[in-house]
DNA sequence: TATTTTGTGTTAAACTATTAACATATGTAT
DNA sequence: ATACATATGTTAATAGTTTAACACAAAATA
């Protein structure tokens, strides 16, 4: 496995390279070409190329990729080879989306639990899961080995939630939370910020029409 | 205003900028150097610096950036200042989440209708909301003079959902399925591929681990 | 088996984005 | 008023990313 570190455009070009792939396979599509691909994706097929030369290339002169074999790679790479256990802190209506959003469940992501402060709805169900209280968040994480933990939650409450889950050894978070998190180095933080998604939409538009 | 096309790296930037000159507004704070939003927001000076220039700059030398001032004319290129008025197009849980995100309100962004192809939940309340068959989708679209319409619903529906709207004069799309749309080059589409997101994050924490 | 075609891995070139440097305008203090 | 400090807008340098070019390995064909 290489060491060069791989530049976040390359990274993040993986999911969506796995996504097609994922597809072929399902048509039954058994070898690909860069330049085939590249047309399916509207990308060039020197940069797929290229991002399949940072892990060292997939491929084989004259022949192409093999889809299984490359969707099997890229999904080692992205870490779905292992199963991640995951608790959302947030019980509310994307708490609860992201909790009943099974695809992830084939892919590995197993939510495990999920909490809120507000007392009312401790105890409530939620798909296979019931609403846990705060307090018991640090026992949880630790007693049921939790790999990532998903912040769906108001911005007031995040920093505090992301410190608490950081010192129980925690090194993943998938922000929804409408601010930046501040963790040490070794922690990764992968933000969903919604409203700055619609915001770039409606600048995009905003182009469009002026 | 600029004509010269603005990178999306930039574009990506200016919600996040929005953000803290928000809080800073907030907190009270009339005026701002890029040096001090520069440590705020762990961004170099530079590029704060030549971000607002593409848009002709917003401040003055030896004083700074007035946070009021800057806030609202960043606001205005996300086009904030006119109102926008959304549809759902997929009443599940992350529909519903979306509806209920109230936060968008007061960014003048108004849900005004959720559909849904499901028979049983036609009818059913979300937030002040009742939900449409998708019979009804091209006549509301064009009778309440909709800008923006989000698909929240699974891959499989996306595309077709997608050319339909486009058909009624639909310039921008906010797309939460696990799939690309393809729609002609003056429709503006913004992803929120969550399980690529997922996937992301899984990447990084696995090569954090190893 | 020899030859042609295909299509990768890889190096080189073009382009884009970020950071640094600095001239100059404004504010502040003496 | 004058001098000094501050901090922008802008140009130049650096770094990073994408695209193009091509040598060569494997497959296909004759």
């Amino acid at each position: 496995m290489e060491d060069k570190t791989i530049s976040q455009a390359v990274i993040g070009r993986l999911p969506r390279y796995y996504r097609y792939l994922g597809d072929l396979k399902d048509e039954g599509v058994e070898r690909i070409s860069s330049g085939e691909l590249s047309e399916l994706m509207r990308v060039t097929a020197s940069q797929i190329r290229q991002d399949f030369n940072n892990f060292g290339g997939f491929g084989q002169q004259g022949y192409g990729y093999n889809v299984e074999y490359l969707y099997n790679e890229i999904g080692k790479l992205l870490g779905l080879n292992e199963a991640h256990r995951l608790i959302i802190v947030g019980a509310g209506n994307l708490g609860r989306a992201l909790t009943n959003y099974s695809n992830y469940e084939n892919r590995g992501f197993i939510f495990e639990g999920i909490f809120d402060a507000n007392p009312d709805i401790i105890g409530d169900t939620v798909g296979e899961l019931k609403v846990m209280p705060m307090e018991m968040l640090e026992d949880f994480i630790i007693g049921h080995n939790i790999d990532i933990v998903v912040i769906a939650i108001p911005k007031t409450g995040a920093v505090k939630v992301a410190d608490r889950v950081v010192r129980c050894g925690i090194k993943a978070i998938w922000n929804f939370a409408h601010t930046d998190l501040n963790v040490p180095d070794d922690v990764v933080v992968e933000n969903v910020h919604l409203s700055d998604s619609l915001m770039k939409l409606s600048y995009m538009l905003y182009r469009q029409e002026h």
